[in-house]
RNA sequence: GCCCGGGUGGUGGAAUGGUAGACACGCAGGACUUAAAAUCCUGUGGCCCACAAGGCUGUACGGGUUCAAGUCCCGUCCCGGGCACCA
């Protein structure tokens, strides 16, 4: 058979359409496997060769769960809404639910002629309404849910309704304490609760939901006319334009994922991922032990600052306080001789973007609030400063300066000539020297502390804890860095909130039956001007009943794609996000495969949104991901050439350091071997139509460099080409055989041709079936059972690449033999099916195999036929091989010691001399020691 | 600065502590061909040796553990990724 890529390749793909073969049925009793890729986002661009990498690793591991009777379920879907598809869409001046169609046909086409073996009748776009639905409905469960520290879980708002009907907020009241509802006692009872007014009600409820409202600055940008995200504003200003950009104050929705911190961060160990994946996830988490601590305020209104440290045991080297200028308490308890000062530093810091206060970080900044507190111990005034290197956003906004074992607070004491107070001594050292630096070790002794003197740092810890619990000034306390999630976003192209407003500007959703509430059609889109959504243009929308107002903010992101992999398993339900017997059936992703660049953002929202379903009973499983496995990255290798300043006129890449030039990427379509083809150069860049080209010789030598594969390096590669070129098999295969899945290479063609070859050559082995044949030689045997072996256990251990190799060993193997028994290259067909679905189904057609090779069991192999009846051993004198010796591979290891040492190539090495020792590892290694 | 990965032929890479370089690319030589392409065969880490036989050397660098180290331990250098005032 001759190796018809382009014929065989649609027919197939024709068929399995046809015979609906990768549509998923539930088939209760059967074992499932759930394999998943990471939900692309459909841009413009389409697909490069870099994205297909985890997609056809999925794609094998789903054809191979199927080869071994699993019901397996492997969707595909796109991610649709979101910042960059608005962006586009108003970049080509075109409505992004247009361009958001057509990429996803586009991306469909592309991955429907890689062979992947995906269920289309399950996909689902998150910018479809039957879909946002129930991410609507997923954000009223939140809003309508609060966490039961208690409890460890989410309940429903109205049973905190009625805990502060019958006994208040006693015993609740730390989770209102954080969000400071204004003008409000902490504690409040069930007699003050019923006499509060509703919209008093409705704000404490606030402070409890796990969706609410709150502040938060937004980067406001004038000039632009817009609010940007995070990523649009680089070094204080917006990324397009450099434009001046502002912080302003607006009230956002959040998402409460910090109430489920502590069991991200330990459920963590439930899950298979790779070490350094959740090392990533734990450290964004920080969670970090230790003691809140209270120092009340000298000779002032009584008032006390709060701080946190982790490091009780220095609590004697406190030296000063610090405030940060978010944390309002400075309005209290600064003295009218410092106001002014206070005020004017807290404004021009918070004035500041917060890329501009990570900028300068090195830099030291602060002012004395001519205010003192208590030391609680040692009962020394303590001065109170405020600075901008205390962050107001974590644990109380203020910290205990021990600036003989913090280098932060060690930095500012220096700056400000603060006293540094040494309490640590490392082990072994004596204390008295002046501190050039701070000692941030958790080793040595305590000196100067008081009760404490001369502990361990771990007991010294434990004993200030205990003490200041005893004491009531304080207690054990665990903090993390992780923030409550913004899920607000002043655009268009986003789910809307299903909330209205009413009279008193109480937030409400709306009941089940009015969603999806549709994202209203706009034909203007583009910023208001205003900071706001544009939605809020829309007075009709915006006001849909007297004294009724809509939220106009839209959801990020990632609130469509958090609980996207739930609704596969039962994507059409128009009653429900999934049945529960899809989700008792499914249980959670198996295998899913994706990028590293998800680590903290997706990954982690998607964690939380499964355990506060799972709280809700809703679904089976606390996490949503058991194997996790990371691609690397597909880096584009980019060409450049040089033109010489201000002249149309290119030089070659040696002459270029003789002249005055830029260098630009050049389109690598037009290169070949770095050599450029000045022809399809001229053809393809309309100023270089009439260029002047210096030559080394008679080439023009360009440079080139591995950047990120992207279309404005002009470096990316289309699998279509690669397709065209050679086919889908060929493709899915070389990807394969680059290396290792999860580490990152440059694309290059080299080698492609390898593959292609290869699979020429195993289209070839059906010339070689023997159909009179009656029945399998050893010879071929023992090949396809070797082959077997090697390339199960490479799958189970997703170690793609060297499944490819040893798939070429098995062809190499079979080709050099006269004949071969159709069922022999029928079970190498299945092994190969994964990798390569269109000539390993072609080839089961020759072989007059029953139905589809997709259908086919996954062989099994015989051990007696991977074992070789004699074994070369190496023999090594002192570690060094020296000979080889063949034996039965019966030999008992004395046996083989004796014919080892009797061999006369091991006189030379002998030289008369009786070994000290002879290690014998029976089927691996004969070592004398001399 | 801190936390993870990783450094192996000309190239991509392979190797449960047990013959380093599987499998491929490239290259060289050969067969087929009028010729080319395609295909097939042979060789291919470096060095010494006319060849062969054989030897020496070799997995970033320096030490160590072991009968035996690419693999384990300690230190150094380089590359990639993540985090970065988180008290």
């Amino acid at each position: 058979m001759e190796y018809r890529p382009q014929e065989i390749e649609s027919r197939w793909q024709k068929y399995w359409e046809e015979q609906g073969m990768y549509s998923t049925q539930e088939k209760p009793g059967q074992p499932k496997f759930y394999v998943l890729d990471m939900f692309p986002y459909p841009s413009g661009a389409g697909l490069h060769v870099g994205h297909p990498l985890g997609y056809i690793a999925s794609d094998i591991m789903a054809r191979y769960y199927r080869h071994k009777g699993f019901c397996v379920l492997h969707p595909m879907g796109f991610d649709s809404f979101g910042l960059p598809a608005e962006q586009y869409a108003i970049q080509t001046g075109r409505h992004p639910s247009e361009t958001t169609r057509e990429n996803i046909e586009r991306f469909i086409r592309q991955l429907k002629l890689l062979g992947m073996s995906y269920d289309w009748d399950r996909m689902v776009i998150t910018s479809d309404p039957s879909y946002y639905r129930w991410t609507q409905w997923l954000f009223i469960q939140l809003f309508n849910h609060w966490y039961d520290r208690r409890a460890q879980k989410a309940r429903p708002i109205s049973d905190l309704v009625e805990i502060f009907s019958r006994q208040g907020n006693q015993g609740y009241h730390e989770q209102l304490l954080t969000g400071n509802v204004e003008g409000l006692e902490p504690i409040f009872s069930a007699s003050d609760w019923t006499g509060f007014s509703e919209k008093t009600r409705a704000n404490i409820l606030m402070h409890y939901r796990l969706a609410y409202q709150s502040f938060a600055y937004v980067n406001w940008c004038e000039a632009l006319g817009t609010v940007l995200a995070n990523d649009e504003v680089k070094d204080g200003v917006s990324e397009r334009g450099g434009y001046p950009v502002e912080r302003r104050l607006m009230r956002q929705w959040f998402l409460r994922i910090t109430e489920y911190a502590d069991r991200l961060h330990k459920d963590l160990d439930d899950v298979d991922w790779s070490d350094s994946m959740k090392e990533m996830q734990r450290h964004w988490i920080g969670k970090s032990e230790g003691l809140l601590l209270r120092f009340p305020i000298q000779n002032g209104p009584h008032q006390e600052i709060e701080v946190f440290t982790t490091r009780p045991d220095t609590v004697f080297g406190v030296t000063f306080l610090t405030l940060a200028p978010e944390n309002e308490l400075w309005r209290r308890i600064t003295p009218a001789s410092h106001r002014q000062n206070v005020e004017e530093y807290c404004a021009s810091v918070l004035h500041k973007s917060e890329r501009e206060r990570q900028a300068d970080v090195r830099h030291v900044s602060g002012v004395f609030t001519g205010a003192y507190a208590r030391h609680p111990f040692s009962g020394e005034n303590i001065p109170v400063w405020v600075s901008e290197y205390v962050l107001g956003g974590y644990g109380t906004g203020a910290v205990m300066g021990v600036p003989a074992h913090d280098s932060r607070d060690f930095r500012f004491a220096r700056h400000f000539n603060l006293p540094v107070l040494q309490v640590v001594v490392p082990p072994g050292q004596t204390t008295g020297r002046d501190l050039s630096e701070a000692y941030e070790e958790k080793s040595g002794y305590l000196v100067q502390s008081g009760f404490i003197n001369g502990l361990s740092v771990a007991e010294a810890m434990e004993a200030v804890i205990q003490e200041a619990e005893a004491k009531g000034i304080g207690r054990r306390q665990v903090n993390y860095r992780l923030r409550d999630a913004n899920f607000s976003r002043q655009r268009y192209w986003g789910e809307p909130f299903p909330v209205v407003y009413d009279s008193q500007g109480i937030a409400h959703t709306l009941p089940p039956a009015e969603l999806p509430l549709e994202l209203p059609p706009m034909e203007d889109f583009r910023p208001t001007g205003k900071p706001e959504s544009p939605l809020a243009k829309l007075k009709d929308w915006v006001h849909p009943a007297p004294g009724i107002t809509r939220e106009t903010d839209t959801m990020p992101g990632f609130a469509g794609s958090s609980w996207y992999f739930f609704r596969y398993m039962d994507p059409h339900n128009p009653h429900a996000f999934a049945s529960r017997e899809a989700l008792d059936y499914w249980q959670q992703v198996d295998l899913y495969i994706g990028g590293t660049e998800h680590a903290v953002g997706h990954l982690l929202y998607a964690r939380f949104f499964t355990k506060f379903l799972y709280d809700l009973g809703l679904v089976p499983c606390h996490e949503p991901f058991r194997k996790l496995l990371n691609q690397g990255m597909i880096q584009g290798r980019s060409n450049f050439v040089f033109r010489l300043k201000g002249e149309n006129t290119y030089v070659s890449k040696n002459l270029a350091p003789q002249y005055d030039t830029v260098r630009l990427n050049v389109d690598i379509r037009c290169v070949k071997d770095d050599i450029l083809d000045v022809e399809a150069f001229r053809r393809s860049v309309p100023d270089a139509a009439h260029a002047h080209f210096i030559l080394e010789g008679d080439r023009y030598v360009c440079d080139w460099e591995i950047e990120k594969m992207s279309k404005s390096k002009l470096n990316v590669v289309n699998p279509d080409d690669v397709v065209a070129q050679y086919s889908a098999d060929t493709l899915r295969m070389y990807e394969m055989f680059l290396g290792p899945i999860d580490q990152s290479k440059p694309w290059s063609t080299s080698g492609i041709e390898g593959v292609f070859r290869f699979l020429r050559r195993v289209a070839a082995l059906t010339d070689l079936v023997d159909f009179q044949k009656a029945a399998p030689e050893d010879a071929e045997l023992r090949i396809l059972h070797k082959t077997i072996k090697t390339v199960t256990k490479d799958l189970e251990n997703f170690s793609f690449n060297t499944c490819v190799s040893h798939l070429m060993i098995g062809q190499n193997g079979f080709s050099d033999l006269k004949s071969i028994h159709p069922d022999t290259l029928a079970q190498y067909v299945v092994l190969l099916s994964p990798f390569a679905p269109h000539l390993a189904e072609e080839i089961w057609h020759f072989l007059g195999c029953e139905g589809s090779v997709t259908q086919a069991s996954w062989p099994l192999y015989k051990e007696e036929f991977t074992k070789e009846a004699s074994i070369i051993y190496p023999v090594s004198f002192n570690g060094k091989t020296r000979f080889t010796l063949e034996v039965a591979a019966d030999t008992q290891p004395s046996e083989l010691e004796t014919k080892a040492l009797n061999d006369p190539r091991a006189q030379r090495w002998l030289e008369g001399r009786q070994p000290k020792k002879v290690i014998v590892v029976p089927g691996r290694i004969v070592n004398i020691v001399m």
